[in-house]
DNA sequence: TCCATGATCAACCGATTGGTTGACAATTCC
DNA sequence: GGAATTGTCAACCAATCGGTTGATCATGGA
């Protein structure tokens, strides 16, 4: 993810599809990581840690900055925003079921009230 | 998606992965259809369709009925609801951005008011 | 200067994916 | 009953994925 290219909802939902890779980005949360910090909690060698921190570079995840010999990773927000307002657009269609079980709850208080 | 064990994150994302599945998912809000129905607008085979089908439903994406000898499928908006909340676990990152911003622009608005 | 460290790269492996074809089963309609 | 419709299943294919190993390279510290 050096090119302005957006990356498309595939890349950032596949890279969300792996466990490791969401452990990652819930790392990079608290700060930026090297990648050799970030391949640490995982029982795996570095080589294969880099080829996800790779795979969430190009899905616009994160951002690689190589600072003398490590390259530390920071979150970039942008897609993740995406992605979540990707699925606000059915957040319509699980509020519907909300409603009709608030306004069950309303008519409910109304002959309560007005009986 | 008989059983009540909930599909994982894990197939959530990878499901929504496939602009094929997202179509068909958006084609499900505005209500039911069969998997011909949603196989129709791609050029793919039937039974190429009915794959991805099953991988949404193996996601808790979609309820699949058989109704005679066609197979209806709804949205199940909870899985969606699941993908959100997660994402929302991240808005704080987001909007810290655009909380800095608002500040930036406020500041300006006060010397704008205030010379 | 020399060696240890941090990371990437290329090649490889088995498993999974997206898609096809062909056969099959169940239902509907004549 | 017989034919058409709707969908699933199994087998197969090329491509991709997650992971390893081994080589390489640049940097930092003794």
């Amino acid at each position: 993810m050096v090119d302005g290219s957006a990356p498309s909802l595939d890349d950032v939902f596949r890279a969300l599809s792996d466990p490791t890779r969401r452990g990652m980005i819930e790392r990079l949360r608290a700060g930026p990581r090297t990648v050799g910090e970030l391949a640490e909690p995982f029982s795996m060698t570095l080589a294969g840690a880099a080829k996800h921190v790779g795979v969430l570079d190009r899905a616009g995840l994160v951002a690689r900055e190589r600072r003398g010999r490590e390259v530390h990773c920071a979150l970039r927000p942008e897609r993740l925003a995406a992605a979540h307002s990707y699925l606000e657009q059915y957040a319509e269609f699980w509020d519907r079921r909300l409603d009709v079980l608030a306004e069950l709850l309303e008519r409910d208080d109304e002959r309560k009230e007005t009986p």
